[in-house]
DNA sequence: GACCCTACCGAACGTTCGTTAGGGTGGCAA
DNA sequence: TTGCCACCCTAACGAACGTTCGGTAGGGTC
């Protein structure tokens, strides 16, 4: 309920700062070259540009990223980058909202298959998260890194669809731990995201699959890492 | 416990817009490392720009926080600020010096006293841990967010300092959940720090206290937030 | 008084920043 | 053919950046 789903793939309308069709166009155009297809989509220009920001901004962070060096990565001049996009807030608050579809389109994907037990339905949601941030690795993990210091508009710019990213998952926890108190769900959820969202600082998809990562925060965050006997 | 001594004790600080911090024992054990040049350095001023600067780096980040920035919160004209650092990454580096050390003897008191429980072992080195983020915030919460993006030259000034005080946990975590295998533990070990570390971001200890957020974290992390069910 | 030292300042240096103005393509529609 | 439009360019703007330099006030030491 809390998110909206209406994007719809209506190219028309153009207002200036209208974005949630461009992010789908986006998404639809990554989707088709991962599938295979390497040829260069109609509007590849815009797209080139916000995937060498995102790689930048997460590298480098973003007031060390200059809008030159984004032109010379994409290998056109820094005048053009104004073509696609108003200013250097705007491309990274798309950056943003692209970074947070892509999250949120996973939970829907998780929560679309319900799994019977708690635990199984943490690790899958948990899954859900992981694959989504490695995925679209440098748009999602801008969110944890980049946000903190974005400039005022930006981040409010996107503290609304971060705040309903984070209710859905409060309700999820509420509904898999229903003996915590509110506070301590409080905790648990945030701590959930820090231990999660870090891993974009230390975890190598390459060599470890995220299904494994997911499993084994999933099997601390629900049972714990000290076997139960203890107390 | 915790090393809180010389908080107010003396009225050699003069300044209202400070954040009191302990950092006189890090001084000291400067002053006694450089012992060679034998330069004494009292630095009352030098604190206080450390205290302002680590408060800017970490609210605004570094790139964005200027040298002029720095020097009106402190009240004095920028270019006093290179009587005191040699440049601006400098002032950064010694602020990670000081946060590092600050979570080191924190480690330090907690290794000090032994409790028997693995449990208890473990939720006293998180509350160790937490508070020693909290105590001295801006200078340990610095490492969490400034620190992935640092100029090079200060990532790798701080690098060493990290890996010990990682590895410090990860013989400590080994010895708690000695069923673990070394991949499991090290995602552990990760995912632990990302949930406590996170906690600079969303926890406030005026509203409540870190002792709580540690057994909270703890109690999660050692026996999970779903009670005893089949995996 | 001569000397040094710490702490700070005013003024400026050269560089890089985000951004804009204006011009030139090539392709597509009429 | 003409006109438009998406796209990229060269060139430059003012502002802000980190940093340097020479100088000064004050205090301690012999």
């Amino acid at each position: 309920m809390p998110n909206e789903r209406s994007v719809g793939s209506d190219p028309g309308s153009r207002d200036a700062t209208s974005i949630p069709e461009s992010i789908d166009a986006y998404l639809a155009d990554v989707a088709a070259f991962e599938a295979g297809s390497g040829t260069p989509a109609p509007g590849d220009g815009k797209q080139r540009i916000l995937d060498a920001a995102a790689e930048l901004f997460l590298t480098r962070g973003y007031a060390e990223t200059s809008i030159r060096l984004i032109a010379d990565a994409v290998g056109i001049k820094p005048a053009s980058i104004y073509h696609h996009f108003t200013n250097k807030d705007s491309l990274l608050t798309e950056i943003l909202e692209i970074g947070m579809l892509a999250v949120d389109r996973a939970f829907d994907d998780a929560a679309a298959s319900t799994p019977p037990e708690p635990a199984d339905r943490l690790e899958r949601h948990v899954a859900a998260h992981l694959e989504a941030l490695f995925a679209h690795h440098a748009f999602t993990a801008t969110h944890v890194t980049v946000f903190p210091f974005a400039p005022p508009a930006v981040r409010n710019a996107a503290v609304a669809a971060r705040d309903d990213y984070e209710a859905r998952w409060a309700e999820l926890l509420g509904e898999i731990a229903p003996q915590l108190e509110p506070d301590a769900l409080r905790i648990a959820r945030l701590a959930l995201f820090g231990a999660m969202n870090s891993s974009v600082q230390w975890f190598d998809p390459k060599t470890s699959s995220t299904a494994d990562l997911a499993s084994a925060i999933a099997r601390t965050v629900a049972h714990g890492m000290i076997p139960t006997g203890a107390s």
